[in-house]
Order: C-alpha cells, then structure tokens, then sequence
RNA sequence: GCCCGGGUGAUGGAACCGGUAGACAUGACGGACUUAAAAUCCGUUGCCGAGAGGCGUGCGGGUUCGAUCCCCGCCCCGGGCACCA
C-alpha cells in the first residue's frame, strides 16, 4: 500500500505518457471511420487543422518539426475542447530528390529506405502526443497516393494547363537535374549548394502564369500572415505598364516587323536613346549588319557560355555590342541604335527594353560606357530641363524635353502617352508577372511518372485514366547521369508500352513529376485517403474543405502554397470542388534556434527531442517548446529553461493531488476568471507563450504561500492546461474522478467578465507626466474624487509644490496626472 | 538596392488602443526545512544613490500632460526578393 502511495503521488511524466498513449491507440481518440466523418462533416462543427506534412527524413524528426506540430495540435486539441469535431491528419512528404540523395549516399534504395523512415517518424510523432488521426494519412510515395497526382497531372493536361515546351532551364551539374527558378537559391542548387547552369530541354509546364492575376487578387481577403501574403506578392510580381513597338523600317514606318518591348515608365519614352535585346532575342539575326556580325556572334557565344549565377549578378560591369540596326522610337520619330546586352532578360517582358538612361540605373551605367546620349525628360523637385543628370534621376516628377507633353506630372503622362500611341496602333497598356510556368518534369528517379505516352502514329497521348497509376517500378540503377535524361529512360522494358490509341508501340514519358506536385493537394486527400475510387470523396470534401487551420513554416510561403493555391482553383475551375482557395487561415509559425545561431548538423547544435522527452516527458517538451517565445516569431532552445515549465507542471500535479473541496477565495476566484480570459485569448491567437505564463501566474496565486488549492481552483486550470500537456491532463483528470476523456467535446471553461476584476485598482498619480505616488482606488472611481485622493497626497503635493494645476488626465482605473507647469 | 520582421535587465522574453517598463521563467544571491543533497517554500535581483531622487526599451531629433508604442533621420541583426525593364 505504501509503496502504492508514492507511485500515485509523484508526477511520473514516462509512466503518465506511456499509459495515455496506450489509451488513445486503443480508444481511436480523434480517430475517425469514413462514415464518421461524412456525418461530422454535415453535422455543422467540422474543422480541418492542417499541419505542413514532413518530409521523413533518416535523421528522424527535427525539434524544428515538434515545435510546428506542437502549436499546430494545441490548436487543434483547444477547438476540440471548444467544441469542434476536430480532423488532425498527418502524412508523409517522402518523394523528391533530398530522399533519393540521401539513398544514392547511404546505397539503401528509396522503397527500403523510405517505409523505415516513415516508421521511425510515426514512432516518434506518438510518442509527443499529437492526437493525429491516423486511420487517414498520406504517403505521397504509395501508388495509392501517387495515382491521384498522376490523375491531377492529367486534369491539368486536358484543361491545356500543362505543356510541352523547350526552354531554357535552370541545370544543376551535381545532382544532374532541372532545378525550378523557385529552387535555385542566389544563383545555386538549393539543395547541394552547386552554381546553376543553363540548359535547353523539352519540359512539362504547369501555366501558373495563366492564373497569376487571380492569385495576386485573392490575397486581399484570405486569412493569411501578412508576412506570407507580402512575399507571394512579391513573388507573383506585378508591374503595370505598355507594350510599344518600334518599327524597324524608317520609311514605311511600319508597326510591323518591330523590336517590341514593355516598359513601366511609357512617360520617359522620349527619353529613349537606344534600344537593347536579349542576346538570345530572335530579331538579333534580322537586325545585325555584315560589318557587326563577327563581334555579335562572339558576344552572343561569350553570353551564352556563361552561367545564370555570372550572368544574374547586378554588381559586375556592363557589356554589350552594337548591332548596327536600328528602330524607331514612335514618340520622336527618331531613328535610335539597337544593341544586344546581357543585362537584359530573354524571359521577362518581351525579351527587349526600350534604353532611358536618363532615368534607369541600368541604363544609364550602359549609355555612360558606351558613350550612347543620355536626355533628361522628368524633372524632379528644384530640377528643370537642363539640370545636367550625374547619375539616373528615377523619382517623380514633371515632363520636359517631352514635345507636347511637357509640364506634365509623370503620372498622368504614362496614361496619356499610352493612350496617344495606342490610338497610332504601336502601344496598348500591358500587365506583366515575373512569376514564371511552373516547371514540374524532373529528370530523376524518384518521383511519380509523368502519365504521358508518346507514339509515333497518335503523337502525344495521356495515360487512360483507368491505367493508372502508371506505377514507378523498382530498379536498381536509379542514379542520374549527365547524359540530362531520366534514369527510367534506360529502362525499355518499362518504357515500351502498347498505344492506347493505336494499338502500336507507344513510348511512356520517362520523367517524374516535381515534388512540390505531391504536396499541391495532399491536404485534399487526407480526409478520403483510404478512396480506391476517387482522389477525394465528394461528400466528406464538402463536409470538411477548405481547410480552418493551416500552419507551417514561411519557407513555404511562395512556393508549396502558391502551388496549392494554383491547383486547387484549377480543380475549382474544372468543377471538382466548389472553393477556390483551399486554407481559409493561414499562420506562419517562426523559427527556433539554439543559443542565437540557427541550428544545423555542421554547428553540432541540433537539438535530440528523445533525450529530452526521456527526462522530461513530453508534456514538459511541448509546453517549454511553446513558452520559449511568441509561436509566430520562434525562439531561442537553451537546456536551463526547460526547468521552469518542468516545475510547473510538477507543481500542479501537485496542487491538484492536494486540493480540497472547500469554497474558492474571493481573491483565487477574481484570479481565475482573469486567468481563463487572458487564455483564451492567448490561445486563440496562437501567443501560447503568455498563455501559459498567465497559467503559472495563476498557479503562483493558487499555491501562494504553499496552501492547498480549492478544488475548484484546479479543475478549470486543468482544462487550460491540457492542449499543451495533455497527457498529465487526462491522468489527473481521471484521478479527479471525472468520467472519459478530458478532451471530450465543450469543456473549455467559461469565465464572467465581471468576476474577472478586482474591486480595488492601484492608481498611479502622475505630475507633469512623471509617477509621483501609487495608491489604491475603488474601481470605478470618478476624475474628481481621484483627483482628490491624488491631491491629499504627501509627495503629490511635495511636486505639486503649491503651484496651480492647469490640467488634469484621467484615465479610469488607471491614472491621475496633474499638469502643474 | 527593394520588401518584410526585429533591437527591452545577466538570459529567454512581457507590456491592451499612446497611460505603472521589465509580467512569466531561467540564472544569481540570501533565508527556512534537511546530517547532507535534491525537491519544496520565503525573500532580493535594471543602473546610479545611504535616502530623497535621478537615469533607463539601438542612436539623434520631433509630436504629446505622458512615447518601448506615433512621426522624421540614422545604425545594427535576421529573413525574403533582386540587372524584372
């Protein structure tokens, strides 16, 4: 018996979380059957807390990983316990060229290596508590899963949204694959850290840019981080401006053929000086005079041997050659020299720019080498038209040296200049993106077949729906070379297939899709995940979708979500699912790093949750994890202060053994309604740091002076305290002698708003601004009587010094200040 | 260069809408309990000063009765974008 006592009494984190864990495998908490969540889903209380699904890594889960799922799951346990039927799913991101790497390295293939990973993790995320629902989780490498990214692909084929295309691609040479302008970080291989080089290969598409004006626009009412919706923003890239032509005929001054180019300053056109092309640029073989040839051929061989990291860089000098063509510019009339530069873009804009030096960094630094004429046509505050230009003028300001337009204010002379050259046929206001096609072919091994065939009768033919999934076969030579073609392209025993169209001899396409693909829509297929008929159950997706809840990192603020956002308003669009955005609250959480340095395994500063979680117990983990700083803005890991959130729920393991039923103190009872507001505020705006610095507040005042708490004292804390240690919760719950589980439906405790307030407030008694005297008040108390109080003090009038008080500010229940200068 | 964040005690971080700067926690110091340690509990802890008081939120100005908060001009740190015409 005695040694029975010691063993209920001291908080046993292990043995607490080991039998809960048990408990809710057993008991499916959160755990749903199909036909649940089809009667959830009508019965009005549904919500979808999405997480950002890891990619399983070998080195197992990262504390980076916990800290995400943590607040993600206090969320989603604090809606449950408001009431909420509550769909929390997780899955696997395990496609992509960081497994395949990690398995060429090791020499363990990707489909042994891949299910051991996913063990380990699910192992792993169990033991930190998270009430994931694990009758629907996605494994994005399952032919299960990856038929219905293959059945997407084919969606977006027949919708004429994926295209075949030669362009020109971001190469890394390491890892012998096409990188996406998105994964090429300053000019190198996101992944291996290797210099990009470009190549021309004939990729799958995705048109992103088609819907690049919907993206941008619905950014103004979706529930998003600021932080996130700035950089899709930025990233989508908006200018407007005009397309003008520039005849290259000076005779018949014919719009056509032209050098076309688009500008975002039409009001400095007579400014334009000189003209410059993309050495790549088609006009350049028409343009180029016998006499110019040989120099412009050798630019364009020196451009184009050149990588996009040198090519890319703003700070190296200006080069070009001059053509010895030349365009006319519509608004003078003059014939102005055309020039090929490698500062300028074949993929952006039209691949040509008209040149104002006058008013363009660029340009300017271009025009001063070449010694090509720099006119000045905005004249800027103090400025005029003679103003000598030391360097480009690019502020605002009025037309001059501009014919008719001059006086003008730039603004109004970019419409009417547009206007005025579109009426003589050579301009028409324009919108440019920067964002590009979304490059999905990859030339690797470890990714969903792209469903395409092609046959020499019938051409380009998809895959039949009813084929696939067109699954990825086992082969041992997986490793790229840098021949630039898929590692399945050595294999003709699977990529020699019968035509479904002709019945002859068909080729399948040998490319895998991008991995950013997998997760575009994986967030559809959680909640109909074991579907063998459907990609997402109609149904169930109308019941539970869009998602309530996303969280997840800002290193996926451009480019996962833009591509979920993108797939799911074509799915929209094609009549599979009736919303257009697929996550209705969007939070960025923050980053946590280590004593003030990001952590990383060559600082040797990773944080091990295991030996953590073994000392401490989860519930300590997630809750120091939480209370490290504010969730959206992360925080810094040091080992010392993992104490503090230890000893708290210690101490209240302990105020709850010991608590005896007797009626709450008026004090407690102020205290406890104070409490379960700031709470709940705190916890519904994801600041779990002061919500749980509120807890240990109002334990502090509970355990004050070590006596035993009220029994009502401890059984709303309790409740507050679960989403974040919920094991501790369910175990004392129990020993309270409540009945199932604490996180059963609507137990989130209630406060008055009323009871919530001392009757006495500390005044604070300013003079001139400054705080002279504290004292307390009655709440509610009325300028004058405070003011009196103020007046009868000593030190007050010590300040106050007999002079007249001209003014006096009364903010109620908090200050008195008297002016007395 | 541009766009976002951010800069507060020894440390992590609090502070509603312009109204007591430093909650909560760590660390440190002192005390109680203990043979001792751990745990627990109590107290102190921004700086200067015996005190009264003065000074304090990156720096310099401003607005205001009152500024960590708003405005102007800088510095520094983190992140994103970047010859995008």
């Amino acid at each position: 018996m005695s040694d029975q006592d010691s063993s209920t009494n001291a908080y046993a984190p292990a043995e607490v979380e080991r039998k809960w864990q048990a408990r809710w495998a057993e008991r499916g908490t959160n755990t749903y059957s199909d036909d649940e969540l089809r009667r959830l889903g009508r019965e009005g209380r549904p919500f979808y807390n999405l997480m950002m699904f890891p990619y399983p890594s070998a080195e197992g889960l990262h504390v980076g990983n916990i800290y995400a799922f943590t607040g993600a799951d206090i969320h989603g346990r604090y809606r449950r316990l408001r009431g909420h039927d509550v769909f929390e799913p997780i899955g696997f991101d395990a496609f992509g060229i960081h497994s395949e790497n990690f398995a060429l390295k090791t020499g363990t293939h990707p489909m042994e290596l891949i299910p051991r990973n996913i063990a380990n993790f699910t192992r792993q995320l169990k033991r930190v508590g998270f009430m994931y629902d694990w009758n629907h989780t996605v494994d994005t490498t399952s032919p299960t899963y990856y038929r219905w990214t293959q059945w997407l692909f084919l969606q977006l084929y027949k919708a004429g949204l994926a295209v075949k295309k030669e362009a020109p691609v971001n190469w890394c040479p390491s890892c012998n694959t096409v990188l996406a302008n998105e994964q090429v970080v300053g000019g190198e291989c996101e992944r291996c850290g290797t210099p990009v080089e470009l190549r021309n290969l004939s990729q799958w598409f995705f048109r992103i840019t088609e819907y690049a004006p919907r993206l941008l626009e619905n950014l103004s009412w979706i529930d998003w981080s600021e932080t996130t919706k700035k950089a899709q923003e930025n990233w989508i890239g908006k200018s407007e401006g005009a397309h003008v032509r520039f005849p290259l005929d000076p005779d018949s001054r014919s719009p056509d053929p032209a050098v076309e180019v688009f500008t975002t300053r039409p009001d400095t056109i007579y400014g334009a000086t000189y003209m410059v092309l993309a050495p790549e640029h088609p006009l350049v073989e028409v343009l180029t005079t016998p006499d110019r040839r040989e120099e412009v051929e050798a630019y364009r061989q020196r451009v184009s041997a050149t990588d996009l990291v040198t090519r890319k860089t703003t700070d190296k000098e200006k080069t070009g050659v001059f053509t010895g063509g030349r365009a006319v510019n519509p608004a003078t009339g003059e014939e102005i020299p055309v020039w090929i530069a490698d500062y300028v873009l074949m993929e952006y804009g039209t691949g040509a720019i008209m040149a104002v030096p006058g008013h363009d960094e660029r340009d300017f630094e271009f025009a001063r080498k070449f010694g090509l004429p720099i006119r000045r046509v905005i004249a800027g505050p103090g400025q005029d038209a003679s103003t000598p230009l030391e360097e480009a003028y690019v502020g605002p300001g009025v037309l001059v040296n501009s014919a008719g337009y001059d006086g003008l204010d730039w603004q109004v002379a970019k419409k009417r200049i547009t206007a005025d050259l579109q009426a003589k046929g050579v301009a028409e206001p324009q919108v440019n993106y920067r964002l590009h096609d979304w490059c999905i072919s990859r030339q690797r091994y470890w990714g969903p077949p792209i469903p395409i065939l092609y046959c020499d009768t019938c051409g380009t033919i998809p895959v039949p729906e009813d084929q696939l999934p067109v699954v990825l076969p086992f082969v041992e030579d997986y490793k790229p070379d840098e021949s630039g073609i898929s590692p399945l392209a050595r294999h003709e025993e699977w990529y020699v297939t019968e035509c479904p169209g002709c019945g002859g001899t068909a080729r399948r396409e040998t490319d895998v899709s991008d991995t950013f693909l997998d997760s575009a829509w994986y967030f559809l297929r959680y909640p109909s995940a074991g579907n063998q008929a459907l990609p997402f159950d109609p149904e169930i997706t109308r019941g539970w979708l869009p998602v309530d809840t996303y969280i997840g990192g800002n290193e996926h603020a451009v480019l996962h979500l833009l591509y979920a956002r993108f797939v799911t308003m074509v799915l929209h669009d094609l009549g599979h699912v009736s919303f257009e955005e697929p996550f209705e609250r969007f939070r960025a959480h923050g980053l946590i790093i280590k004593e003030g340095a990001k952590m990383s395994k060559s600082r040797g500063n990773v944080v091990v949750p295991d030996e953590y979680i073994d000392q401490y117990g989860a519930d300590t983990f997630r809750t120091y994890l939480m209370f490290l700083g504010p969730y959206q803005e992360g925080g810094d890991f040091r080992e010392a202060g993992i104490t503090g959130p230890f000893n708290f729920l210690n101490r209240l393991w302990d105020a709850v053994l010991s608590a005896e039923e007797r009626p709450l103190d008026p004090a407690v009872e102020q205290k406890l309604h104070a409490t379960i507001w700031k709470v709940t505020e705190e916890v519904e705006a994801l600041r779990f740091n002061t919500a749980i610095a509120a807890m240990m507040e109002y334990l502090n005042v509970v355990r004050a002076g070590g006596r035993r708490a009220e029994r009502a004292a401890v059984d709303p804390l309790l409740l507050m305290v679960a989403p974040f240690a919920p094991h501790l919760a369910e175990e004392l719950w129990e020993r309270l002698g409540h009945g199932g589980s604490i996180f059963d439906a609507g137990r989130w405790p209630s406060y008055d708003p009323a009871r919530a307030v001392a009757d006495e407030v500390e005044f604070v008694v300013q003079v001139n601004g400054k705080v002279r005297a504290r004292m307390r008040m009655p709440r509610g108390i009325d300028e004058a009587a405070a003011r009196e109080a103020a007046l009868a003090d000593a030190n007050v009038q010590r300040f106050v010094d007999g002079g007249a008080v001209r003014k006096t500010i009364f903010v109620p229940d908090r200050l008195v200040n008297l002016v007395v200068r």
